[in-house]
DNA sequence: TATGAATGAGAATTCATTCAT
DNA sequence: AATGAATGAATTCTCATTCAT
């Protein structure tokens, strides 16, 4: 006897599930995928082990919904609104788009340190993942090859630029852990961004004018 | 009464133990940690299960010694050498390094990505980690400093560069695993290294045909 | 949504607990602690294994368990019941007490062999069974310091004695396994239970055809 | 090549052999029988664990070894020492033979207790420790009929007070260890085997005329 | 004889998944 | 839909025993 409408039901479900795979991902980023039981997630949740089994098929399902979660919160935005919002130099763009990958790799370390890894085991799930970092990826291309196009960037091999650029952005972050004086701990976002953006733009060789890239820079 | 001198017979416990390790780091990097078995660790070793734990204390410490197997097979060196070896320009030295990192990395890819995760689960275990991270670390900090010094680097904040570089080197190859257009199955790892060289130290910035950035291109 | 009350659901619980404990008390007494195993109590029980530990930490726990349900079999109401029931003479009440205390040691005998053991081996247990020693042995030095105020015994050193007398019913059935030609074979508990009261009251030296040693026999 | 005489070889065999069954007999005394490893018991004979095989079939023959070594330390010639040295009372030749087996049951408590459990389980082990019983209980039983045929004692069934007797031996020694305050922590052996031989001989009740045993005395 | 490395059977325990209520 | 008790497969680890040296 239903008293909701079909929609209604179906706003229900969806914020349920959301409700689990959110205590997944809880669960996944602070014991791993091998240690996190189903029934962990489940108490986290507020609900009873089977109740988990009327919304995903297995432990499995629940990784793929809780990457999911994560992905909902934006990646792919970041990019475009850095764009439209900051139309100014290159090197500002640049830092927008570094600042706001930075955050979201900060706020999911942990999970997204599991990711990496899970794809490795599971072929399921790492085309899953690969659909992600593809979007992503050809969102930065377009921007790089845009620059290079206008002459506002190096000529460089613009594939390998793209990864240097991305695995400069979520090495940073998904190591920085590991550094025995993390970066993070130390500098704001704000000014990492800024200067790795620096970085990314002049590279490691001096601007003086007797240095050998002198009056290369327009 | 024993046959063997206590010498021989220590260099046999070392050997099998090498064996047994190899054995476990080959499991884990095709499993993962939670999906390997130390049953499965013994058979690849041609070992019974109990004598696995002759050697190690247990699966956890069967982890450990896989990552001190393949930290063996020298990160640390890896920088001397190319200093030593190639005393020529920096982007020759730099490119390397790049060389011989990623030539790690890539051999033992889905090993490295466990760690990064288990690192995280195992709090013993990431302190092992960190151990070295801080000496590779500290190696290339060493050579950028003296860069600087020496007038051939610009002064960006080292303590930034350097890991954006370390981000830059293990993020380019832990991640091509998930690119959709692997760039390591395109690219030689020469052809990267020199790519990301040129891009390390002259930046996105186009240059003039006359500087140093167009005479690293054939 | 629980169909049966939150009381049915616990009592429930309880049966079942006690169901397994009683399975384990049955395996333990019949092969002992190291030999009897998890699984060999849950198929008594009718019990899945993993089942066991929905209701126990662990086996070491099913070994507390069984203690208290062989404990729970009232030891201590003996003395009291004994001395309600039988106001008569000081020897009735004794062969009383030694009659109840002989069936419980002889229903529980081996487990009373292994709870003794065991107790050696593991010190939680041990204390565990001390507050159950002490809680009888209060009991019966209750009872014999009354006598002695009311000059119906002799005036021997209460400590020994009322271990003398734990220590000859304890001894006499746990220990009887063990004789070749077992009293409790040849005799009913009645028997024994009369015959040693009037040793314990007269003692071995003979007396006259008078005294009231005679006067217990038919 | 035999360098030694035959018989010399027999008796460093036999050496050897004790020298294990001493330390088996330590460590079933301090850990029990499941928990005893062989190899403890090898590194506590300071041989090899093979070895321990070339002496006994296996880890239950240590057992019985144990066994043997214990009783080997004299219970048997206990009885008739007293009898012989101490031919004055009744009295002090039952406090001489109680003393004697506290002395014995205490020294080897641990293990008695895990004897008297171990017989249950291991139907040969059972057999082999009644043997030593009977032998026991056969020398107080001569000792008690002789008694009896004197007039120097009651005449209590014999096959009862034989067991009492027996029980109040070892019941008091081997659970002295569960007692909240143990009867020879506070007590000297001589001391309890003296208020212990007065309660065997006159019992419980009062010895002044007034009491219901009064007179009956010779 | 003596050794101790190797074996592998066996035990406790965990946990994803099912299903009666 | 929701529950959570029950299941039993699978895993880690121990240890008595064997055997090549």
């Amino acid at each position: 006897m239903p008293r909701l409408t079909a929609e209604a039901r179906r706003a229900l479900t969806r914020e349920r599930r959301e409700q689990i795979a959110r205590a997944a991902l809880e669960v996944f980023s602070a014991r791993g995928y091998g240690e996190a039981t189903v029934r962990s997630i489940a108490r986290r949740a507020g609900v009873a082990e089977g109740t988990v089994y009327l919304y995903f098929r297995g432990k499995r399902d629940l990784l793929f919904a809780a990457w999911e979660t994560v992905m909902a919160s934006a990646v792919l935005p970041s990019v475009r609104r850095a764009e439209a919002a900051e139309p100014g130099s290159e090197q500002d763009v640049l830092a927008a788009v570094f600042r706001d990958q930075f955050q979201l790799l900060l706020r999911h370390g942990a999970f997204f340190r599991l990711v990496v890894h899970r794809a490795d085991v599971d072929p399921d799930f790492r085309r899953s993942v690969q659909v992600r970092v593809r979007e992503f990826l050809e969102e930065v291309m377009r921007m790089v090859q845009q620059g290079v196009r206008r002459g506002t960037l190096a000529e460089l091999d613009p594939e390998v630029v793209v990864r240097a650029l991305g695995a400069l952005i979520r090495g940073l972050v998904l190591f920085d852990r590991y550094d025995p004086k993390p970066l993070f701990d130390r500098y704001s976002v704000e000014a990492v961004a800024r200067e790795v953006a620096r970085f990314v733009l002049y590279g490691l060789l001096p601007r003086t004018p007797a240095g050998p890239a002198a009056g290369g820079q327009p």
